[in-house]
DNA sequence: GTCCTATGAATGAACG
DNA sequence: CGTTCATTCATAGGAC
């Protein structure tokens, strides 16, 4: 059967090889704008789908189907022994996009204040602790200042 | 209905990073860089979504949300545009023996000086960045050291 | 085309 | 804060 996923990856993101590299990578502003649109749409679809969803059971969380992103759950599932999955926090895809969103605002390291507040948010997403924020505010800001 | 764990597998493409090629850029590397993640962000929240959906209503179909074309179709379609997919740096043959030689005289952690310097020296043996050596001596540090 | 391995890169945490 | 470490993620390249 055709893989399906190499399809895809092939369609979308792969240079086209007949084409050669000789083409110029240029994204003209209706294309920018295509792609605003298709986030937005994407946000949209993720806001119908959570309150579709929560219509339907009030009592699960967001929070609750975090194992769709860590690395040995499939093998996990099977066994229905949950062993400690990892040891370092990983942020889920909520509480990443919240903390970039923070991040963005350009309040630079926040204060103890701060990083509660923020924990507080964030643990309505998933596991966390003060200490995973405040160092997660320290690496992204070194990492984004050492970039250029 | 689009599978979405295929998508998911494609949320990592990046900017091409070592991009030799001719490439008019209207993003910064930076600014595709958030892109991407917010779009990873999407898809992985879209796919967890999905998931627990199933798992309610396994009869119900999301295929009228076509998530998995939303994002590629509109910029493959209008014309050559390509995001290329991450093309990771793989040193030479000359550049690996130069930077096995640094690192058998054991200075260690090269300064950000050293960096600069070694990365000069490389570049003449082939395309590389100065994020390059570093991750290169990051990982042959720990790599031998792992090993014992 | 499927699996495997080496390795470039990303990143949470910790150190000075 | 700037650096470094430890671990994990993702992919290039080879074997079959």
């Amino acid at each position: 059967m055709v893989n399906a996923m190499e399809w895809q990856k092939q369609r979308c993101w792969q240079p086209n090889r007949n084409a050669e590299m000789m083409c110029v990578k240029v994204m003209t502003d209706e294309q920018l704008e295509i792609l605003r649109k298709q986030i937005a749409v994407y946000a949209t679809i993720c806001e119908q789908l959570i309150e579709m969803h929560k219509n339907i059971s009030a009592h699960q969380d967001l929070a609750g189907i975090r194992l769709g992103n860590m690395y040995c759950d499939p093998l996990l599932g099977s066994g229905g022994l949950k062993i400690a999955s990892r040891q370092r926090w990983t942020p889920t895809a909520m509480q990443l996009q919240i903390l970039e969103r923070i991040f963005d605002q350009g309040i630079g390291t926040p204060t103890k204040e701060k990083i509660k507040e923020i924990t507080n948010e964030l643990s309505q997403h998933g596991q966390i602790s003060e200490t995973n924020v405040y160092n997660w505010f320290q690496n992204r800001r070194a990492r984004s200042k050492r970039k250029q």
